[in-house]
DNA sequence: GATCCACTAGAACGATCACTCTAGTAGAAC
DNA sequence: GTTCTACTAGAGTGATCGTTCTAGTGGATC
């Protein structure tokens, strides 16, 4: 793989042009956010935004989304790596968002789920950003589920209710300015963990019980 | 006078306005959808706009998000009533929304999660509106999970939970152009309420039992 | 049949949008 | 010290934004 992913050089004034405008994108989203903004933000000039970007606004948010992808998918794999168990993992990742949630006064939620609600129908380039970026997350959360012990469909179904319960539960947060339903899902999400990987243990049961 | 809950009588331009403004919403959400776009999808000139919502393009996003917010909530009850089982309302829940995705083709997802998203940080007004109709979809639920037998606090973060993880789903199944992220949260979450409910009906096992 | 009011109709307003353009600067290469 | 390139700088472009404005229309009321 080369350096960074489309072989830019990590410029300063392109760095600080990424960075102004995943913070705008958390605060405004996509349509909320102006390129003279990004502009202020940053302090780079127009000529600058579009001497490094030469398509403009849908190539610097891709490419911001791409990054911060990456940077939430290494915050992931730090989170598991540390955590004494899968379902621990979970709860810290649950109380990880919380809290950063509050700390940040309810604005720094997920950029990319924002971007792919807000746009999803109306830019397909973004959309499919998106979509690789949610793909990466559910492939390492797939990979954390099969380590313990999980059939590889479970797993991969459970990732991506992971990810979906993650996103939804910023967004009820946000809505309340009140990180309690990101709690609230993170202790529901662990109990269904706990009990996917135990059933998973005893293979008496199979792979997708019913109550008897 | 006082029918609707604002006391607004139901005149036919005011309710095209309402209706073509959900239906932009869903599109393009709330900085993405402009009063001109109104105006040409409801058929109704910028005078009709101000004469029946004179606090302009916000008033309107707001009735828009309650109307369809309510229209959501019976539909959940609707669902909730004709299913046998509470677990079977959940299944029945997912899945009717990843078939309405796809028949949409992708487009019908819930505006008011959209809107909350953008806006939830620069527009107070209509923050607590999106977090208004989240509330009252959670008591919904709340209420559903509580016939099922759960304890009070157990129906209340299973219901938060819900509501997070169908959010996300749709954000996931628009992002991928498919629906099998929300199906998969409706099975991985039809297994946990099944399970919660098996719980709480053994006494034996206590209020929030972990693995043995 | 004059008056009135709810509603229709869309042009016009200043602000802001994404983007383009010209001009200038700093430092490396020779 | 000239030349070249990478980058800075921001005014200017036409389009579109949300909103306001004036002008009209049709039907009920007196």
């Amino acid at each position: 793989m080369e350096s960074t992913p489309p072989g830019h050089a990590a410029h300063p004034t392109r760095e600080r042009i990424l960075t102004a405008t995943n913070e705008l994108l958390r605060r405004h989203g996509y349509n909320g956010m102006s390129i003279k903004q990004i502009s202020a933000a940053s302090s780079a000039p127009m000529g600058s935004l579009y001497h490094f970007f030469p398509d403009g606004k849908d190539a610097i948010v891709r490419e911001s989304l791409e990054s911060s992808g990456a940077v939430y998918l290494q915050l992931f794999q730090a989170i598991a790596a540390e955590s004494p168990s899968t379902a621990d993992a979970i709860t810290n990742f649950f109380d990880g968002a919380a809290a950063l949630l509050e700390a940040s006064d309810f604005i720094e939620i997920c950029p990319i789920g924002s971007v792919a609600r807000e746009i999803a129908s109306t830019n397909d380039p973004l959309r499919s950003a998106t979509h690789r970026v949610f793909t990466s997350w559910i492939e390492a959360a797939t990979a954390m589920f099969a380590t313990s012990g999980l059939p590889e469909i479970d797993a991969r179904q459970l990732a991506a209710t992971f990810i979906a319960t993650l996103e939804g539960g910023f967004m009820l947060a946000r809505a309340a300015r009140d990180a309690t339903p990101l709690r609230d899902a993170g202790v529901v999400f662990r109990r269904i963990v706990d009990v996917m990987i135990a059933t998973a243990r005893t293979p008496s049961k199979g792979v997708t019980p019913r109550m008897p």
